[in-house]
DNA sequence: GGGAGATATATGCGTTTGTATCTAATATAG
DNA sequence: CTATATTAGATACAAACGCATATATCTCCC
């Protein structure tokens, strides 16, 4: 394989990976849900829901949302003046501040995942097998370790 | 298989593509080419580039980028300002605007993208062997399509 | 061919974002 | 132990975004 084929391939394969996720979040985007809290709103959300201890602190949801942290302090601001979250000071450490789900941030959560994982199992569903699905979550995955291990 | 677990690995699977196109879009973006120019600019760009008359209308533009339709409208102002596209009025209907890359606007889309393919080969070259580049390829591709047909 | 509805893009406006910078607290070096 | 550097998060401000809506053109049906 030529040297211009292999760079044709990595490139060709990481831009489908982009476009398919543009053109799935479009999708996704229809859900009324979405309305009353944005995708990435949701997405805090989410990711306090799959933490172990169910606190992150502000620089650890940094790393999985694609925002700067100013914007991610902000949003944690409207979220809890919203009642979805509260924060509270890290211990052992009185710079870092600790988020956690209220009550009704995990219900709201729920709520909207449940529509979320609804529309993505009739996309995902149509358009793989599961053992397509399998490979595709491996060669994710592979991807995203190969990334964090830099 | 149970339908609960196929409704894991449907959202599991996605949400893997989703994290990986974050942790790779961070990786991207630490790229120094990307402070003059944006990643949704230069996608505007690549775009651009990639079509064969040379020419894309606004909306056409819109269905590839993740970004509202006025967004676009005003992304396209701005760059057309600094010089890197032109708009003309699309033949036999006024309604339209064709949007085309300038002499500077394709010598900045190449330069640009020259560091861009670098850094994603290097990424996706030490994650995955070609057939597995070959196969994440197809998977996206089938997703993309199985999305496009609704 | 004239008016109702549809389509393509632009603009007003409030909200959210990123860059740069600030403050407070912790870690490190001498 | 103090001074300096580093790290966590917050804030000021300009730029960019999305939603709603305006404007211009086209399409279709009578």
């Amino acid at each position: 394989m030529s040297a211009a084929a292999h760079r044709r391939l990595a490139t060709e394969s990481w831009e489908s990976l982009l476009r398919t996720q543009v053109a799935v979040m479009r999708e996704l985007h229809k859900e009324p849900s979405f309305k009353e809290l944005g995708s990435r709103e949701y997405d805090i959300l989410y990711n306090l829901t799959r933490c172990p201890s169910g606190w992150l602190r502000l620089n650890e949801l940094n790393e999985h949302v694609l925002l700067t942290q100013p914007s991610i302090s902000r949003m944690v601001d409207r979220l809890e003046a919203r009642g979805l979250i509260h924060r509270k000071t890290a211990e052992g450490d009185r710079r870092g501040v600790l988020i956690g789900l209220t009550e009704e941030g995990a219900a709201l959560q729920k709520e909207v995942g449940r529509a979320h994982v609804k529309n993505i199992m009739e996309l995902m569903e149509v358009a793989l097998s599961d053992d397509e699905m399998r490979t595709l979550l491996e060669l994710t995955n592979k991807i995203r370790e190969s990334v964090a291990s830099r």
